[in-house]
DNA sequence: CAGGATCCTACTGGATACTG
DNA sequence: CAGTATCCAGTAGGATCCTG
């Protein structure tokens, strides 16, 4: 999911922004930080990834908390509802995964070069 | 969900582009015309209802069948991997129908205005 | 009837540079 | 460290008019 060449650019069901789901994923074993989350998101800029957090917590998924001090730094996490995000999450992955040759295949045979 | 009003339109889970899901439902009873799609779809302009089915027949989850004849008409309908988005798509409107509430919630505790 | 052609707007996502 | 500010390209979606 997190590597460019992974089918799931394909699939037909998508969970909030290009990247909320990726980001669901980061914070599916616990709370990670900005910095932390921006190193499995191979390429995603300061921005960009603001914007999409700042829309999960505008809709409850995550919660942004501040750790202030003198190395201040901040904490996302996934609320209840957030995590309750998981089930229709796995339930497409699973429907990806039994359909993504068929969805290929598909593709092949409507491209001209194939 | 092709009511305006309903608010299937918060869900952050989407299945291909704005209309597919709408046309996916419309075509799960049977096969339907180009013009009987437009009903439901209330407002869909012709070029953007054909961009829509030209990528669910790309993807092969809809095929194209042409009627000739002196009325002229055009069938789609959907094909078995086209059915089976069915599954994910009622799995997300029931996360939604369980939670479509607290998502309400959280974007008026956002929002300035209430 | 079922589109194709053309033009247009708004939004999404990104590159780059700068800041408390 | 965790963003913000600006600028920019690509795309999705739509309005309008035309056609085999």
């Amino acid at each position: 999911m997190f590597d460019p060449v992974c089918p799931s650019g394909l699939s037909p069901i998508r969970v909030g922004d290009k990247w909320a789901a990726m980001i669901i994923r980061c914070l599916e074993e616990g709370p990670r930080r900005f910095s932390e989350l921006r190193i499995p998101l191979r390429g995603i800029t300061a921005k960009v990834l603001t914007a999409s957090l700042r829309t999960l917590e505008r809709d409850g998924f995550v919660v942004r908390t501040v750790c202030p001090g003198p190395a201040r730094h901040v904490e996302y996490a996934l609320t209840p509802l957030g995590r309750s995000l998981l089930e229709p999450m796995n339930f497409a992955c699973a429907w990806m995964e039994e359909h993504w040759e068929e969805l290929l295949d598909a593709r092949e045979a409507a491209s001209p070069t194939g």
